[in-house]
RNA sequence: GCCCCCAUCGGCUAGUGGCCUAGGCCCCCGCCCUUUCAAGGCGGUAACACGGGUUCGAAUCCCGUUGGGGGUACCA
């Protein structure tokens, strides 16, 4: 048979980057052994979950492109993809190993609970009072029956060995089975709890190989030890690296961790997310690190995962956006930025931009600094404070705004090259170096001392607008 | 407390015993280009956590220490 690996979020909220991260690498992985990647909602716990959590789920993964081969969404041969309506089967295989022998009843109220692990916490066995209902006698269970007390299920834990894993990133990892206690299997409630939902589905699947993040490396034993009581074998595993935050604690919802919709909102391009994200605990080889969706899929592999954690760094993945965005072929830089425009629900997504893209192309790494950077093109100045005091302050300032507008009304043809000689000659006649005598200009015909280029700014706007400008910043002067 | 994982420049990483006077990218700092800012080009600062082994030889293997992270739920 081949691959076949899943992604499981519950449905507590937006996707976070660290979601996404092991999405990819789950789909990543399937897609290069030409396998099948599901999405499964693990909404056993219904206290928690969200309104809406798992639409924002999956407009999330479809914002990357990843796309699921099963899912809630699309369905499948294996379904239900939502645990919520897989709970009678959950219900059944516990009371079946119940039956078997290999699961028991406790009926320990959480207090009872709480208060013994509180004492064994600093004896040898710790564990121990997951147990103490694991050999009750009948007239014991008769009396708590009597009582109304209601039960969970809990997992005979063999008492003696070890359970080792042959993980694919970690190498061979084991645990003490004695240590590791009784498991829950089915709350008092009767809902399967994650170790159980979480085991036979992916059995149910047909998982093969389990990929997911490291915190859930100490669960492997548990589901190991189940799996082997159903007489089934544990899919092979591979625990990726945690991502982290520039505290480097664990990156989660609690501080802050970004939603991938934010990124869109900001104008990253959804190859360049993948992109950062697909080298925050994976890499190719010493030097390649800009690579296309289809040259990640041809080149992952789980032996180049590293096993150690990584910090998310914004700054390099902005880097990288503007890379991605400096290589799309002109037109259709031009349609995503429409596209983001749109989305954003902008005055300008209803223009013409097609002019202004060779302007911006180059200088702006996210969509989201469009507005700002290229704003003037399409309405009127605003000018940045600091940048009108630049302009005021240069004692020049008035007469190169009169002499640029003379040299540009007196011009034949205005395009990019005459304006650039028309302007030249105003800043020669001054006496003054380009970089100096052009300041007062740009800051009049953009607002801003930051800007595309002047030259084909004032090409792009036209005689009569920037003479305009030229004439508004000069009355404004005085 | 106990269990498990991790440990190379500020960040992401390459490196699987000799190719390492440790390479690449981001950031930072210079310089160049230049109509500002970017982008681009060139150059630079900067790391094998520590201590023991093993070996002719260790960033690479083993042990310990320290540090960080995760788990220890009738959450996932």
């Amino acid at each position: 048979m081949g691959v076949r690996v899943r992604f499981c979020p519950s449905p507590t909220g937006y996707l976070h980057v660290g979601g996404v991260r092991t999405a990819l690498y789950n789909w990543l992985f399937a897609r290069h052994h030409g396998g099948v990647a599901v999405l499964r909602i693990e909404d056993t716990d219904t206290s928690r979950e969200t309104v809406g959590a798992i639409e924002q789920i999956q407009r999330s993964l479809d914002w990357v492109g990843l796309d699921f081969d099963e899912s809630p969404a699309r369905g499948g041969p294996h379904g239900p993809y939502l645990q919520s309506e897989r709970a009678d089967v959950y219900r059944e295989v516990a009371e079946s190993l119940v039956v078997d022998g290999l699961a028991y009843r406790c009926y320990q109220s959480p207090e009872e609970l709480t208060v013994a692990r509180e004492a064994a916490r600093q004896t040898d066995d710790p564990a121990a009072p997951t147990r103490a209902h694991r050999e009750l006698s009948a007239a014991a269970v008769a009396a708590f029956e009597t009582q109304g007390r209601q039960p969970v299920i809990r997992l005979k834990t063999p008492l003696e060995g070890a359970t080792e894993v042959a993980d694919l990133v970690r190498g061979d990892v084991s645990w003490e089975n004695r240590l590791l206690g009784d498991h829950v299997l089915l709350r008092a409630d009767g809902g399967a709890t994650y170790q159980l939902a979480n085991v036979l589905d992916d059995l149910h699947h047909g998982i093969t190989h389990v990929i997911r993040g490291d915190d859930l490396l100490p669960s492997t034993p548990r589901q190991v030890l189940l799996a082997e009581a159903l007489g089934r074998a544990y899919p092979v595993t591979a625990h990726l690296p945690q991502i982290l935050g520039p505290d480097r604690k664990r990156l989660s919802k609690r501080h802050g961790a970004a939603s991938v919709e934010e990124f869109r909102d900001a104008g990253y391009l959804p190859e360049a997310v993948v992109n950062y994200l697909a080298l925050v605990g994976w890499s190719y080889d010493s030097t390649t690190e800009i690579m296309s969706v289809d040259e990640l899929v041809e080149r992952f592999t789980l032996d180049r995962v590293s096993p150690s954690p990584g910090v998310f760094d914004h700054v390099k993945l902005a880097w990288m956006n503007g890379v991605h965005l400096r290589s799309l072929e002109p037109g259709d830089y031009g349609r995503r930025l429409t596209g983001y425009l749109v989305e954003r629900g902008s005055p300008l997504a209803t223009r013409d931009l097609g002019a202004a893209v060779p302007l911006v192309q180059e200088k702006i790494a996210t969509l989201g600094e469009f507005e700002d950077f290229a704003g003037f093109l399409f309405r009127p100045v605003v000018y940045d404070p600091a940048a009108w005091r630049a302009l005021a302050e240069m004692p020049a300032a008035a007469s190169l705004l009169d002499a640029a507008s003379a040299a540009l009304a007196s011009l034949a043809v205005l395009d990019t090259t005459s304006v650039d000689g028309a302007l030249r000659g105003v800043c020669e006649a001054a006496g003054l170096k380009p970089r100096v005598a052009l300041l007062p200009l740009r800051v009049a015909i953009t607002g801003s001392k930051v800007s595309p280029g002047l030259f084909e700014s004032v090409a792009l706007l036209g005689r009569e607008e920037s003479i305009t400008r030229l004439h508004a910043a000069r009355v404004r002067l005085s």
